[in-house]
DNA sequence: ACCTGAACACCGTTCAAGT
DNA sequence: ACCTGAACACCGTTCAAGT
């Protein structure tokens, strides 16, 4: 007898419910099914795998942060927006970071940004250089995001006294010069 | 009766043999223990957690790329060579950048590089971006290698059909700015 | 379409006890 | 100093069967 029913978004939005709650360490397919009020194998009715689920979290925490690329700036000013964008997404939810990170490490999700910042650069004039300029980026700002998440999320556990940090936004007074042009992301 | 006796550095070459040849994935402490003719409990004498075993195997990585700094050289080229040095050690084994990645993403290893590349920027004057700085290299570096190997394994593994890629190399066009002074990390 | 029940093949870690 | 034996509290995944 079916106690509950869930449909996919629902399976999504309890699993970055749990995450932000609990961390990525407590996310399993077990205590999601638990959560749910079901068993664990219910949710190989939705996702192929857990990597799969994660994907999709990734996915939706990015969605959440609404994001409308402004295609009259100037072409640095949207890569800052798109690079602002995911900060902003990923700073929302506990370990978002290193979930969004893994996703788009595997080419399992997270695709959004990195088209968007495609774009961004070719629209810039910046052909040659866009997709692996895009995946450049991508690094930068993932990068300083989970090194920032997972240092404030120790310190704030007491697992870490936080001595003054050198900058907690990723962009002080740093920038990547693509042929010769250089990006500012500074998004904060 | 002790059938086997293993001293800690045993242990971590082992560890680095096996992620080399299985992969992390199968770098469990139970397939160590037995690769070593041992039980998993008894890795804990060497070692407080299985975390502490990959931190251990991330600096083993680095340390067998034996690295000396030239001092003499100027600042950008201290910069590339560290940068260099990483990709070469952690592209000798297999998910070397994860394993090294991970490790300094939680502080727990693979510090090396980082101490280098602050000595580097600071020997260019770049002092109260020294660490800002260093870090942004590393997972610029990092981010990419793991990308590259990743991909790589991926499609040496029949998973992925390998398309033609924009620059198998981090530094294609790339550099970075530390205020205003260009760092091109194309070291190879 | 969604769920149960039960199993398979694993994990990391602890700890008293052995040599 | 290093190891065993046994346990604890978990994992992801599969699959026939139910409604």
């Amino acid at each position: 007898m079916a106690l509950v029913r869930n449909h996919r978004p629902d399976v999504v939005a309890r699993a970055v419910d749990v995450l932000d709650r609990h961390g990525l360490g407590d996310l399993s397919m077990r205590r999601l099914g638990a959560e749910l009020g079901v068993r664990p194998s219910a949710l190989y009715h939705h996702f192929p795998s857990k990597q799969a689920l994660l994907a999709a979290v990734a996915d939706e925490i990015l969605l959440r942060a609404r994001f409308e690329p402004d295609l009259t700036a100037p072409w640095d000013e949207q890569v800052a927006a798109v690079c602002g964008w995911v900060r902003d997404a990923v700073l929302a939810y506990r370990d978002g970071g290193e979930v969004v990170a893994t996703a788009y490490a595997f080419g399992t999700g997270a695709m959004a940004p990195y088209e968007a910042l495609v774009a961004a650069l070719r629209s810039g004039g910046a052909d040659g250089l866009a997709e692996i300029g895009a995946r450049t980026l991508l690094h930068f700002v993932l990068g300083h995001v989970v090194d920032e998440q997972t240092h404030l999320q120790a310190a704030s556990a007491g697992a870490i006294d936080d001595a003054p940090r050198a900058g907690g936004d990723f962009a002080v007074g740093l920038g990547i010069v693509l042929d010769g042009l250089r990006v500012r992301v500074d998004a904060r």
